[in-house]
RNA sequence: GGGGGCGUAGUUCAGUUGGUUAGAACGCCGGCCUGUCACGCCGGAGGUCGCGGGUUCGAGUCCCGUCGCUCCCGCCA
């Protein structure tokens, strides 16, 4: 059969033998849509399907490309501890307890972040590891309790060369697949005009539809709504959109935090449909440059509000309208992310990624001034709207880390505590230094074409945490706990 | 912690405005078939409609609760 790809082959049987017998199976490898945990309690037999196979060895190809990359590019593995201090800060740790000094726990690696930073110190300049880090957070369809990471870090780079090390990787992994590598270098895009143009530090560069300003325009405006609001900003849809759409997409709005949507609809034959039009004077229609045939969306509120409803519009609008190119492969960094952020609940700053994170070069002496405006070396990387990884030039200098640390409210004997041995090491002639951590896991499952990363995984766990394989997380044994001195206050279910 | 979706043979699904013995395909079991290749033909087994409660003469269908899976928000330095 020429159709088949062994159908010009043909065996004669002289002899058969039975070496492993099978079982009824409880699905069919080659039926598609099965239930996914009757996949993952039989994961063995899944494991068998097209797919798995496809994706586990993409997979693997990756890993070694990346691994080849980072070796020619003078890095070298070294492994860092997965038992680790716990830290308050950031994601729930896992906690081990600690037979030998019972009432202790050690936490999962969350991230080499301070070993690696360690190693610099340690003159080992090029360090890179796919390293296992632990989370105890929900899970979703790109997150995991555990995941890997390209974790690497530097010493003295400049941020294009990391940008360039990430860039040379992302390429080798692409070339392993024998696909055609995106452009280099990746286009970069500061922090500020991501948040202004797409609503979002992860935008998705597939598609236009950017977000533009109106609050010039309007300030003086008719319309209360605009006249009183901290800024005005609109969204371009190039169709004239039904009331039904209109309503949709109101309740998007106002699912993301907006009071309102106001719109213009600019029918193609010249007529304006608007509830709001009477309050804007033909000035205020002109300057939004919208032609005939298309929709005008406007939101008006503080800037976050405005950034994350407008962003959150213009990703559904880029779905819905399909104007995203599938075919299509963007890749861009996001730079000059700020340092600081209002923790809402404690009412002080606190850092947005890490609190290693360098300030932007001049912006030092803002810290303390004006930590809102600070800016830091942070960079992200985005593949299609998918946050990839992130990076920084970091702090090297011991008394810029106390002023960081000062800056959120910490005091010298709690940096010490959390952080002592690690501000210890910076003062013995630490370099500067940066790095990256790339999210393996999102970037094979965006190469694989898969929408989750379980797809990817050959054991995941199920968004409830638990695994159907094993059926862990399990209660132990009393004697276990008594040994660890440890009494469990609730039982499981 | 919150919001949306899903749950019916082993699997994937159908199941009318609530109505009699809950169906199909594939799989499974038995039989037949000496050129098959999604083999074919004949026959058969297989269901606590996720679970619990309620409304009703009557519930797969309506209501309440609960469990599981999933997507999202919060969270994820």
């Amino acid at each position: 059969n020429p159709k088949m790809p062994t159908g010009e082959v043909e065996l004669q049987v002289d002899d058969l033998t039975i070496v492993s017998r099978s079982t009824a199976l409880p699905f069919q490898l080659d039926e598609d849509g099965v239930d996914e945990t009757l996949r993952l309690r039989y994961r063995w037999l899944d494991l068998r399907t097209e797919r798995m196979q496809r994706n586990l060895r993409l997979r693997a190809t990756v890993v070694a490309a990346i691994r080849r990359s980072m070796d020619e590019q003078g890095f070298i593995d070294i492994w860092t501890p997965g038992l680790t201090l716990g830290t308050p800060e950031g994601a729930r740790d896992f906690l081990v307890p600690v037979r030998l000094q019972p009432g202790t726990f050690f936490a999962l690696a969350q991230s080499p972040q301070l070993f690696k930073q360690a190693l610099m110190v340690g003159g080992f300049d090029r360090y890179y590891q796919i390293a296992t880090c632990f989370r105890d957070e929900d899970l979703r369809a790109d997150r995991q309790f555990e995941f890997r990471q390209l974790d690497l870090e530097l010493a003295f780079p400049t941020r294009d060369d990391v940008l360039e090390v990430l860039e040379r990787v992302v390429a080798a992994s692409f070339e392993a697949l024998g696909r055609q590598p995106p452009e280099r270098p990746f286009p970069r895009l500061s922090y500020a005009d991501a948040m202004l143009r797409y609503g979002s530090d992860k935008p998705d560069l597939r598609f236009g539809l950017e977000i533009q300003d109106a609050t010039e325009v309007t300030r003086g405006s008719q319309f209360g709504v605009f006249a009183g609001a901290s800024v005005v900003r609109f969204l371009v849809v190039p169709q004239a959109l039904s009331r039904g759409d209109l309503a949709k997409l109101e309740t998007i709005a106002k699912e993301w935090g907006a009071k309102g949507l106001a719109y213009l609809v600019f029918d193609p034959d010249g007529q304006v449909r608007s509830p709001i039009a009477k309050f804007l004077s033909e000035t205020e229609l002109g300057a939004l440059g919208a032609p005939p045939g298309s929709t005008v969306l406007f939101v008006a509120d503080d800037v976050p509000v405005v950034e994350r409803v407008l962003g959150a519009l213009r990703l559904h609008l880029g779905k819905e309208l399909g104007l995203v190119d599938d075919k299509r492969h963007v890749f861009h960094w996001i730079l000059e992310f700020p340092l600081f952020q209002l923790d809402e609940e404690t009412g002080r700053w606190t850092f947005v990624h890490h609190p290693f994170t360098g300030p932007l070069e001049g912006h030092e002496e803002l810290i303390e001034r004006d930590p809102a405006s600070t800016l830091s070396q942070h960079y992200d990387l985005i593949w299609n709207g998918w946050e990839l990884g992130s990076g920084s030039i970091r702090i090297h200098r011991p008394d810029l880390q106390q002023r960081v640390f000062r800056a959120m409210g910490m005091t010298e004997e709690e940096a010490q505590a959390k952080f002592g041995w690690f501000l210890t090491a910076l003062q013995m002639g630490a370099p500067p230094h940066g790095g990256f951590a790339l999210g393996l896991d999102r970037f094979i499952a965006l190469l694989a074409g898969e929408p989750n990363i379980r797809e990817i995984t050959a054991f995941p766990k199920v968004s409830s945490g638990s695994d159907p394989l094993t059926g862990a997380p399990s209660s132990v044994a009393a004697e276990q706990l008594r040994e660890l001195g440890i009494r469990v206050l609730e039982e499981p279910q």
